[in-house]
DNA sequence: TGAGTGGACTAATGCGCTTGAGTACCTAGA
DNA sequence: TCTAGGTACTCAAGCGCATTAGTCCACTCA
């Protein structure tokens, strides 16, 4: 028994009904713009209904056939690691533009792992509580394309690869590939030859894309001391392994971080072994948000318009709603912004000067 | 007509009715634990639902007088805003932990301002989405409570101060005052005489707490030379009113931020000016987050626990629903962690020194 | 033997909405 | 005058579930 205070009654097209003088399924023609009621009709019902203040009850018309005019989207991550980077937030802000235009609630949901987004995807279809869902963080061999062909829930996949196995999918992706290829092009122009990668989840299909792009682009120009180095995202990794690569005989001079939040630890991590930034190593965060900003020196970032990623992908998905085809729509390459954290390499070999003495 | 790709049928209770070869009724009781079957029935119904993955239609479960299975969650600030400060995506996944084992839904909505969530409740309510909210960032002279007393919707306020005008409301907060009393006695004790609060946006609630606080706790010791300068929580701001505050003639030696972004902007503009922390002057930040400990110096910070706070919002918030009485339930004060960004205040007038030139 | 009792189950209704199948009325054409 | 074809509606069924009011069948006790 559900706590009452005994407020106002909503209205039903019956109480419309019974106001206009006409039957339920009239006032239901009218209200949905459907033939069968003449204009005067139509108008008076309209005003009644706006009058009453009333909306349809989104499960009486899930009953009859209709979706339940939800989305889903859940995220698979820690608590901890979620917090930090803006990039969610920022996506969901997107999305949200879309959807509230169209009336379309957004049902959110944060777990532990894959196998859990897949039992919440299970449940959502069985419990018809959404009519499609919001994809992110692939991976690589991932479960859930599979799962919701099987389950015929329209999806779009946010940050994807194109997958022809997956017809039914809509894919909303940026190249970063091509990204990766700018930031070693540019990196190796300023003279750059020792780079390291700290990317963030070893499973998740961008991370290894990066990865890929940038051991081929390394053997393109013979570079041999380049390489990545996967992490959980956080702060403490990124700081972790900025400390021990830098430590190395031959450290690299320019490093690339996968978030805003380790390129921030990096620096500092870097700052304290004594090297400086960009004159010993140069950085570049993969993010740009507010933080790359607030630093100094300021960090150079890949840019990309998250909200309109977010915006993009809401898009996708309203029109598969809407019986369109699936379709794969790739938004801008990010694209590289220097600013202070990024400078020419040093010839010698850099060794770290002042306190911090490598262990 | 929506994209099908003939996918799997949902089962309904016809459907294990027909296969346990009894009536719906029976299964309906079955499943929902009720006397009027036997034991052996009971069993044999739950086995067929449980092999056909059965689940039960929120729409249709909602049709018949239960509720909508869903709770609401609007926040009201503008994108750019929301995205930096971590304390959204903690706070959500404190509340999806707790509404998860209910098998809660969350709606998550951003509006741009309180007016427009005020249009999400109605909608809600109308439509039947959802069968209880949590307010977030509630104000002075706030038009919510009034709304969801009107409308009967059960809600729990986050981070408000109890309000006996609205005995329908639970309330969930933190002692604000209580931290800002021990944070001006601890600056006041390092020997600061002077020292500005950048506050939050002026409008709420949980900022007109701070500033009133912090002007009493002056008071009472007799120091004129505080004050609080509210902001829209931008890193923007929070640097501009830094640079501002430095270069007046007798500049503070104390620094409180109200989020962990603005702290983090301030003593970037601080060291800008010349000013180190803390040796000229200290900081704190309201929020401690991962940013505190991933710049130097390491920042002093006012620690809660705000996934927990998530988690006992959506316990009220689930007890309200199970008709249990609205309360106000007190999380911990926040404790001040000193980390390396506060320090004694210096006897000496401080005047900047070094590149900065104060404009 | 018949009335009474309680346990196990079925039938029927309603929630608010959509929708296909009528129905009543009007006009036009043969 | 009768029919064909609209138009503007109304009726009734049904979506999946909960729930109230039965129904049927032992079984007990007088």
């Amino acid at each position: 028994m559900p706590a009452k205070r005994s407020p106002a009654r909503r209205p039903t097209m019956k109480d419309i009904a019974r106001r206009a003088g006409v039957s339920e399924s009239a006032v239901s023609f009218a209200l949905n713009g459907r033939p069968g009621v003449s204009e005067v009709t139509r108008d008076r019902v309209r005003r009644v209904a706006e009058q009453l203040g009333w909306r349809p009850s989104t499960a009486a018309r899930q009953l009859s056939g209709e979706g339940a005019a939800t989305v889903g989207l859940v995220v698979a991550r820690p608590a901890d690691t979620l917090g930090v980077d803006s990039f969610f937030l920022q996506l969901i802000s997107g999305i949200q533009e879309v959807l509230a235009e169209r009336h379309l609630g957004l049902l959110f949901q944060v777990v532990e792992d894959v196998d859990a987004e897949c039992g919440v995807y299970r449940r959502w279809w069985a419990e018809h509580r959404v009519d499609g869902v919001m994809v992110v963080d692939p991976r690589t061999d991932d479960p859930r394309p599979d799962l919701l062909d099987e389950l015929g829930l329209p999806a779009v996949v946010i940050g994807g690869v194109p997958d022809a196995r997956h017809p039914g999918l809509s894919t909303v992706w940026a190249d970063d590939a091509g990204a990766m290829a700018a930031v070693v092009g540019q990196l190796y122009a300023l003279g750059h030859r020792r780079i390291v990668h700290i990317a963030g989840l070893p499973g998740l299909a961008h991370t290894e894309r990066r990865i890929r792009t940038l051991r081929t682009e390394a053997e393109r120009r013979g570079l041999c001391e380049v390489r990545s180095v996967t992490t959980d995202y956080s702060d403490a990794e990124g700081a972790a392994v900025t400390r021990r690569v830098l430590a190395e005989d031959a450290p690299p001079t320019a490093l690339v971080y996968d978030n805003d939040v380790m390129a921030l630890a990096g620096v500092t991590a870097a700052a304290e072994l004594g090297f400086a930034v960009p004159a010993d190593v140069s950085v570049i965060s993969w993010e740009d948000s507010a933080l790359c900003r607030m630093v100094k020196p300021w960090l150079s970032a890949l840019s990309r318009d998250t909200v309109g990623f977010g915006r993009k992908a809401a898009e996708e998905l309203t029109a598969l709603l809407d019986g369109g085809p699936a379709r794969t729509v790739q938004v801008p390459v990010p694209r590289l912004i220097e600013r202070e954290s990024t400078g020419a390499a040093l010839d010698s070999q850099p060794r770290p000067r002042g306190s911090g003495s490598a262990g």
